[in-house]
RNA sequence: GUUCCAGUGGUGUAGUCCGGUCAAGCAUACUGCCCUUUCAAGGCAGUGAUCCCGGGUUCAAAUCCCGGCUGGAGCACCA
């Protein structure tokens, strides 16, 4: 049968099997998301669950752009939700930060909420399975604890009756200190997945929250609130990032033995750039040596950084939905969300002109005294007027490339025939010059020239190792149209690239 | 160590559940041409993949099964 050619194939097929030709529909290019599970329209609720301990980044963007546009895909509702049970690291200045963040996205909640908001309801819950028999409450010191796990075994506080656990309980509230106490799960301590084996649910911490204060001691563990809050939230569908996947289990666990309503839940991978750290554990040792001036520092994945950088929030999401949702760990490009943000971006960054590295270069029969240049070579942004005199720099890069005798293009301007090459150009005016093969170089006035701080961000780690070299800072001079700009607008300085203006004497390298 | 997850051009992915239209689509990167008095954007074309490896099942395997290799994650009173 292989022998046959694929046509003689076919035919054979055609004629003895004529429905295996025709097998279901396949879809061939998938629009955005893949479909939900379980999922109909008008009754998914999805939700983004941050924790209020750092500066929302990258990786933020990606959980909460994924869960919002399944929302948006079925018509659903999307819920903010402040995981903050953990009040040693929480903060209202993260809290706000994270909030600004989204806002900025252009993301937008049904519900705004916290998870402190619901303590009671935990309390309530933790109760119910403590007096089930479903958890109890371990005294363990927390190396044994992590020992019985490895072991698989069993401690003795899980044997304890109903009476002494409730008296534990009580004395959680008040008595015990932070570390002393524990509420476990009774899950499987022979379970081949770790997290199955007893895991803890409540933990007495002392601590000031950021929003309650010290109205409770006792907090739920995160697998705990993440599987009441979503049951009691309505979410239908969770999505998270792969390292929860063992946690899967666990929820739908934790749910079952409450007769709880379960999410259908998601996973995908975490996103990261090459070069650039996300977490706090790397980027916090930066700051403190100076390496980076801050969490806004260009050079970093943080929300803040990248709009200082000038990417906006519509090629993040572009990106992001470009990445799908993949369980594959991979190393996102940084390329190919500047490959976004440039299509953004060009159809209404002004053009303008900017020398690097100036050089001089004097025109000697410059019969004008100003031009005219268009703001846009395609859409209508209006014209310009720069004052000419004669004298000009231009850059460095192409004043070594231009030989004597040559003709080269003043772009806007007109032709110049070079008549000195050296440490300054001269050259002379010519009306009516060569077009084809030239080459065609931007300008800036002399008289008018303004001088900024560019800044270039590079990639911060080179394998592993911080990249010295990572932030180039050169002086450069503009037209002085810059100072019209508004501050934040993207710009794009011919032959050179895409900047935002960050001031009216710095700007910020977005890309080519 | 152990459990789980993943492995498709240089890069990121689609397709894998439910084998056939996939000698493999898209994006990005790169190259060339067109347009343009920008090295941008736009238009067109092109280079680039033995679908991690080895077996098996089948008329047919990127897709199913088995074994291996490589990478990542979990094994916290963090989330």
């Amino acid at each position: 049968m292989n022998k046959l050619s694929i046509d003689e194939q076919k035919k054979e097929i055609d004629e003895n099997f004529p429905e295996i030709l025709t097998p279901k529909e396949k879809i061939k290019e998938r629009e955005g998301l893949p479909e939900l599970k379980n999922a109909q329209q008008g009754n998914v609720i999805t939700r983004f669950p941050p924790e209020p301990n750092g500066y929302p980044h990258i990786g933020h963007a990606k959980a909460a752009i994924i869960n919002s546009e399944y929302a948006k895909m079925y018509g659903g509702k999307f819920i903010l939700r402040m995981d903050d049970t953990n009040p040693e690291a929480e903060r209202m200045e993260y809290h706000a930060a994270i909030k600004v963040g989204l806002e900025w996205l252009g993301i937008e909640f049904d519900v705004v909420k916290n998870t402190s908001d619901d303590m009671e309801v935990f309390y309530e819950k933790g109760m119910e399975l403590i007096n089930s028999g479903k958890a109890y409450i371990c005294k363990c010191k927390r190396d044994d604890m992590s020992k019985n796990r490895r072991e698989r075994k069993a401690c003795k506080c899980s044997r304890e009756d109903l009476d002494k656990n409730i008296n534990n309980w009580g004395k959680m509230q008040t008595k015990f200190k932070p570390g002393e106490a524990v509420v476990r799960f009774r899950g499987d301590m022979k379970a081949d997945n770790a997290v199955m084996r007893d895991p803890v649910l409540f933990r007495i911490i002392d601590g000031k929250h950021y929003t309650v204060g010290e109205k409770y001691r006792i907090w739920p563990s995160y697998d705990f609130a993440v599987a009441i809050e979503d049951s009691i939230d309505g979410i239908t569908h969770a999505f998270r990032s792969k390292e929860f996947e063992l946690r899967e289990e666990l929820t739908e666990t934790i749910l079952d033995s409450l007769n709880m309503r379960k999410p259908e839940q998601g996973f995908f991978s975490r996103l990261e750039f090459k070069g650039m750290p996300i977490s706090k554990r790397i980027i916090k040792p930066l700051i403190e040596e100076r390496k980076v001036s801050w969490y806004d520092d260009p050079r970093l994945p943080t929300l803040e950084a990248l709009k200082k950088r000038g990417i906006k929030p519509e090629a993040i999401r572009k990106f992001i939905m470009s990445l799908g949702l993949t369980k594959a760990n991979t190393l996102a490009p940084f390329d190919s969300l500047e490959a976004f943000n440039r299509k953004l971006v060009d159809g209404d960054s002004i053009r303008l002109y900017m020398v690097s590295n100036p050089k001089k270069l004097t025109v000697k029969n410059l019969s004008i005294t100003s031009v005219e240049v268009s703001n846009h070579p395609i859409n209508d942004m209006g014209k310009r007027k720069i004052d000419v005199d004669g004298n000009f720099y231009i850059s460095g890069e192409d004043a070594q490339n231009i030989k004597e005798g040559e003709q080269i293009r003043l772009l806007g301007l007109g032709n110049i025939l070079i008549t000195k090459q050296g440490l300054a150009l001269e050259g002379e005016y010519v009306r009516d010059g060569e077009i084809k093969n030239i080459p065609k170089i931007q300008w800036v006035s002399e008289k008018t020239a303004h001088q900024i701080k560019m800044i270039i961000p590079k990639i911060l780690f080179i394998d592993e190792k911080f990249n010295e070299d990572s932030l180039e800072e050169t002086d450069v001079y503009c037209e002085p149209h810059y100072l019209q700009i508004k501050e934040g607008e993207e710009i794009q300085f011919v032959r050179f690239g895409y900047c935002r203006k960050d001031s009216q004497n710095q700007a910020i390298f977005t890309h080519k």
